[in-house]
DNA sequence: CTTGGGCGCTACTATAATCATAGCACCAGA
DNA sequence: TCTGGTGCTATGATTATAGTAGCGCCCAAG
């Protein structure tokens, strides 16, 4: 359960997936994730190091080793959430 | 991304994975998510209901055979926690 | 009939998380 | 030195969640 807490904080899972494309800098992630706040990427960045699921270099944050495992069993709802979207409609992410 | 912003609301994963089990009460799922709040439990559920991802009948509430589907993906989650919590140590989760 | 208990849910306030914006310190190149 | 980019912190406003109380409904026992 304690998982869910971590992934189940907003933008946790975004940054991870955003993060399997490659390593990236503080603002490319910030780009991606058009309207996160500094302080809450931070936030998210300073849990997921101390999870031991990303790490910095030189290079920016990448995903460790757990933080790849992770990410495979993420990966499917890519597909499945296409899928979903269709069926649903559009315009249900309306908080 | 909206699938993360719906599954990464608070208890809506465990709402899912209790659900999964067998379809349970209101109070049931107040009970095993144990300090939930009940309003906070009700704009999951209508939530989730809108996603068609549950839904209501006489036995309670139940997982909808596209919410079983987002159960498969997320089944895994299960064993790989474990395998993360005994690396990470025990007290990650300390909000 | 009434009354007591469980259930699904709503209302309310207080606390915690998040957003949005501004800006600092650092470094590289011109 | 100055300019621009990057990583990050600080602050106040906004929103979500926690926690508690309680309503209306139904059913069964008295």
């Amino acid at each position: 359960m304690a998982i869910f807490d971590l992934l189940g904080r907003r933008w946790a899972m975004g940054i991870i997936w955003n993060l399997s494309k490659g390593p990236a800098t503080f603002r490319a992630l910030q780009g991606c994730c058009e309207t996160i706040s500094p302080s809450i990427l931070n936030s998210r960045l300073k849990e997921l190091r101390e999870a031991q699921l990303i790490d910095r270099s030189l290079d920016g944050y990448h995903l460790t080793s757990m933080g790849e495992e992770l990410f495979l069993l993420l990966k499917p709802f890519g597909a499945w959430a296409i899928n979903w979207a269709q069926q649903i409609g559009p315009e249900i992410g309306s908080r």
